[in-house]
DNA sequence: ACTTGTTAGCTATGTTATATAACTATTATG
DNA sequence: CATAATAGTTATATAACATAGCTAACAAGT
């Protein structure tokens, strides 16, 4: 055990939670059980080349072809600037293409690759394995209660 | 309604969301609610001069005197390199101050000051307030159901 | 006491995610 | 047709997070 001063190492000998006050926050207790997700994703997904943001895009692409940059960031909830980038990455990588619209020659419609979708599928395979893992102190039903009360956070009203 | 192709616009107009695979992941929903009340919290602890990671370890540090930059950076899950500024920050605001451990020339023993004890007071209670509007579509059980359900996430096995 | 290993804080650096403002080309609207 | 809105882009900034390496100080074993 690491030399402490008297008050917070008797406060961590006896929980190991100088967080006390902060773990009452919803908002403190969920980044970290997202970080810990996060973190394990981001290295699940570099075996793929792929980033959280490059993975969510690709899925996006994926299930519905022909998407616009645009309803990407709506859907992804980021901003337009910010997909041009991750677009980029996905295209360069060879996961997916950007074709031109003959009715609207200021958008693309994006379409995943051959390799795109199988690479999408691979990872997210991946992602659900390890989310399984990480879960496993959750039951089935549980976990449905998990996904059920965080969709009821609601933007400041 | 924004133009958009074919596909893409269809699913648009049935629900809304083009990123269902993605909502199956708990990862991917709970960084999308961590956003949301991150972002809220930003813009709250913005008004005190603070920014999350500052006010975390300020909210260590008042409830834990004397604690060192070390065992800050295990209670918040960060790297030690990382609290350096953090503490730097809230020093130079003259929230907190650095004392000289006798026993151990190496260490610094962290104490708010009056000033950082109200702040962190304010800016809690501040805090809890935006959270408790942003959760107001969750009754109090249900609040405890989550916060027990993320504390049952764990690290890979 | 002296070497060895560890700890605390610090510096530098890099990446990822996110946000904003401003620009061009194109399309929609009054 | 003039004006407004939209799609994509560029540039830029910041917060959070991570890694490597460094110095000073302490701890432990011989």
């Amino acid at each position: 055990m690491a030399k402490a001063t008297k008050a917070a190492a008797q406060a961590v000998a006896e929980n190991g939670n100088l967080d006390t006050a902060l773990r009452g926050l919803v908002g403190y207790s969920m980044k970290r059980a997202t970080n810990m997700l996060q973190a394990d994703a981001s290295r699940v997904l570099d075996g793929y080349g792929l980033r959280i943001t490059t993975f969510s895009a690709l899925a996006v692409i994926c299930d519905h072809p022909d998407v616009t940059q645009s309803q990407i960031a709506a859907a992804l909830n980021m901003e337009r600037s910010n997909t041009v980038l991750i677009i980029d990455a996905l295209e360069q990588a060879g996961l997916i293409g950007r074709h031109r619209v003959p009715t609207d020659r200021r958008s693309y419609a994006l379409r995943a690759t051959l390799e795109g979708m199988k690479t999408r599928d691979a990872a997210l395979k991946a992602l659900a394995a390890h989310e399984d893992d990480m879960l496993r102190n959750l039951d089935q039903e549980e976990r449905a209660t998990l996904m059920a009360l965080m969709g009821k956070i609601a933007p400041r009203s």
